[in-house]
DNA sequence: ATTTTACTGATAAATATTATCATTTTAGAA
DNA sequence: TTCTAAAATGATAATATTTATCAGTAAAAT
């Protein structure tokens, strides 16, 4: 797992190392405010500049993916491979569909747009908030 | 036009006039900066508040879509029948896709969660931005 | 061990959005 | 029309999120 850091060609250092044993794993698509929190239990002089400093390389190097589903704040999500999401919009829980969708632009678009990647989202109602 | 105001319950004034003046049928994806600077022209005095309230009512009442493709800050789409979005990393700019795609939730996923909207994302790099 | 490079964290600043509220305007009733 | 209730405007303040600055520090390369 810190190998992870280190084949992206970042320096390792502790909080990193505290910040990305919060990610690993984790499903919950947490806001830089969760993962502040967080992590700063383990280091109590943890500040904002750091995490997002290091959310942003990750995120520019690949190791993480940038969820724009929340309108009011960006959500951090470590799986990086191919998969969508289910949004509720009462809650804000955020959820991995590992299922694949076969979606594909017509030729004519794909030859005005280098398609990078392809996001899904489904909007709704969880369980829960359905009371 | 004006007539959808009303339908939506919402008090007619000039300055939301102005607003979904400017809205209708504009493809752009404009914030809500584009909007009050645009607007202003007209009205000098208009304030973000009235923009940001005639939104947030129009956006509730079914009237306007919003757009969380971009990171940076949220856009209004004025389009709200069933569409996805090409998404330019580059410039930022927004393009509808009216071409509907056949995605499907598994019925086991339904059960749990009740899907009403799905937004499909299309991430990349535009003509222009190809150089 | 030393040097280079890059990170941390305190702080300030920028940006986006929401809240408050006195004044004004709209829309519908009288 | 005029009056009235309800709602909107806009000035302003406040909050929230994110980015920028930079001196001190720590990690990695030499």
């Amino acid at each position: 797992m810190p190998e992870q850091y280190r084949q992206l060609g970042m320096k390792l250092t502790p909080q990193r190392l505290a910040i990305l044993h919060y990610l690993s794993g984790n499903g919950t698509h947490p806001s830089a405010e969760n993962i502040y929190k967080d992590v700063l239990k383990q280091f109590p002089t943890m500040s904002f500049a750091t995490v997002y400093n290091t959310l942003d390389a990750l995120a520019e190097k690949g190791g993480l993916k940038v969820v724009t589903v929340d309108p009011d704040k960006k959500r951090y999500d470590p799986n990086t491979g191919p998969h969508h999401h289910l949004y509720c919009i009462k809650c804000k829980n955020i959820v991995d569909i590992n299922k694949e969708f076969k979606i594909r632009l017509s030729d004519e678009m794909r030859r005005d747009f280098d398609v990078l990647a392809v996001c899904i989202e489904f909007h709704g109602i969880c369980r829960k908030c359905k009371k």
